[in-house]
DNA sequence: ATTGTTAGAGTAAGCGCTTTCTCTAATAAA
DNA sequence: TTTATTAGAGAAAGCGCTTACTCTAACAAT
């Protein structure tokens, strides 16, 4: 009485005094939260043995399992994960960052990564950072106070300093859609080059020589990468490279639409634009479609991720894409194999893209 | 040596080894986990003066405090929200169960949602369901297990008895754009009626006599009372009220694609349709441009939602807007006053829509 | 000078589990 | 029959924190 003292108190007595309908009532009525010390008195064992049963771990007779079993079950008991976290087990959620889940290309990684996470018993926590590094330090170490098992990150991070220390603390950490070339990292992603090499190619060999290239910030290697291949296009087909059809802008459609009204202004006007982003892409369409600028007639336009949106423009886009939900998947097998810690080598996994040719691209 | 057994091997002696260097060292290179245990040593004070001052609660000298807290600082202490929950304080995390979230409407309020949340300090557990009731009953339990402060729905649950259990035990839970009449819950939605009454009588207005309208099922609150708006108009409109003209699907493009098919394609093909969810218009636009019907000459188009979809179809979208952002900020705070049991009276509150006129309804 | 307060800080129990030991009884080996 | 194993289960420590309670020294009141 003494010992489990506060234990002992009004809770417990009073379930004694109501144990005896314990087994009549299926119902959790009460709803008293009822933990591994109920389970083990109503079953008469010590809670050690409840805990192997619930893990199944250990030596146990078949009628002892059965008896607790019996009685979890009638206690309508689970097992507290936070407790369980607390001596050591995995909280069995990950962290998600992503710069904005209402970005249809995000939302649909999210719900990819969550997919397989739930299939291998993990729960998202999900971050939205709009590509703002406080809010991402600020996520970072919350999730890690949250004691997540892994995050998973889909934001352009510049945050080396938390970054290097999560690492350092061999914190499972794995990137999608993103890449940090000068770090040892898990990362899952397109092959951005060969990407772009698709996409530009394909304007070429339609004969476009005005082709202009619309991307994000150059901190984003994917962009780069991009760029990179738009540049070797160009002088493998010995076009004329042109600075001022290097667009750089945000990632959002109205970002996709300001830019454009500029490029569609402009004496240089480009016979086609290579959209970095599939939400760019809209903002083209939008910004033509207001200057009076017909696609693909006056101008072929060229997306990059292959998202719903895609298909929902008229014209329907031409565009590269992801293999998002390969991706996702990926990224959640990555990082939980870091996470059982399964002597694992960080990776990094470079999928390939598909050009998908719809009605936003014709011959000049 | 004997109390605090295990505490005090091997990691204890390498800290006492090492913490004469801990003054001038900032980066957590060690990356130990490093507890309060560790800070109060290091201060030279008990773990619970520590505690006080991480929560600011109790009387503590100024330099005491300040001590305190510089050694938090120096030694990169961040306390475990899971030890912390465990010993009754809140996880500071809410699950969000919804359909799915690749789908822009739900990916708004995700956004939305998240948003608030992180204002107020709670962090968001994604769960997608697709509307299926075992992966939502599973979800039920397993936020209740993983110990979250309460839950937001957003999904079309019939699982009544886990619900009532969890309404019972007094969880906080809170819907949002979805309800369920006979329970007295927390509600945040739009007014349905209202919204249908809107779209169809602008339908009517334009001098549609032929109005379909595509909703899904009927389990839906929301679905019914904007069924009943339409019935209703058409009732004081003196409208033949045709059965065939009522359509159920469920909720995505594709869906939407099929059942307009049908409708456009059947001898009673309606001048209008009002689609409840814009997703469904999407679907009539691809499935009419299919079909060489155009929007808005041919057939007019209402929506429900104005998510960016609405913006992006060609010709944009007559929608009946959701105020997504007010309605996520209201759950949240909603469930927050339940959670911190400031008692807290259950409520309903309905916000009012607001018909967006775009270009793709026109009058007959 | 004596007693009463109280500010400031420490002690220790407890949250609901996991896990390492330890112990007992039953079975196998000698 | 005695001893060695071992299957099965309990005891107890510990995870990192919160908090009720206790204690002490300093100051105020008498």
């Amino acid at each position: 009485m003494k010992k489990k003292g506060k234990r002992c108190r009004l809770k417990v007595i009073i379930k004694q005094a109501l144990s005896f309908l314990l087994h009549s009532i299926t119902k959790d009525w009460w709803s008293m939260k009822v933990t591994i010390y109920d389970v083990a008195k109503e079953a008469g064992v010590s809670i050690s043995t409840v805990s192997r049963v619930i893990n199944n771990t250990g030596r146990i007779s078949d009628k002892t399992r059965k008896k607790v079993l019996k009685v979890m079950e009638a206690l309508h008991y689970q097992p507290s994960m936070v407790a369980s976290a607390l001596t050591g087990k995995r909280t069995r959620t990950i962290g998600l960052i992503i710069p904005d889940v209402a970005n249809p290309f995000f939302a649909e990684i999210a719900r990819k990564v969550e997919d397989r996470g739930r299939e291998l018993g993990f729960n998202l926590l999900m971050c939205n950072t709009d590509n703002n590094a406080e809010t991402e330090e600020m996520y970072l170490s919350l999730l890690k106070q949250k004691s997540v098992d892994g995050i998973i990150i889909g934001t352009t991070t510049k945050n080396y300093t938390v970054l290097n220390e999560l690492l350092q603390a061999q914190f499972p950490i794995a990137f999608i859609a993103q890449d940090i070339p000068e770090l040892a990292i898990n990362v899952v992603k397109v092959d951005d080059f060969l990407g772009g090499y698709q996409a530009v190619s394909h304007l070429v060999s339609l004969g476009h020589k005005k082709i202009a290239i619309m991307l994000g910030n150059l901190n984003r290697t994917s962009d780069k990468d991009r760029l990179h291949a738009y540049q070797q296009v160009l002088k493998e087909s010995d076009l004329e490279y042109d600075e001022n059809l290097i667009v750089y802008t945000d990632y959002s459609m109205e970002d996709g639409k300001r830019a454009a009204r500029e490029l569609l202004t402009s004496s240089q006007r480009p016979t086609a634009i290579f959209a970095c982003f599939d939400s760019l892409a809209v903002g083209i369409y939008q910004a033509a479609k207001e200057l009076g600028v017909s696609i693909p007639e006056d101008l072929s336009v060229v997306g990059f991720d292959n998202t719903i949106l895609s298909t929902i423009v008229d014209p329907p886009l031409t565009t590269v894409a992801q293999p998002i939900d390969e991706m996702g998947r990926q990224v959640v097998d990555l990082i939980i194999k870091e996470i059982d810690g399964e002597k694992h080598i960080k990776q990094r996994i470079v999928l390939p893209p598909e050009l998908v040719i719809r009605q936003s691209t014709k011959r000049l």
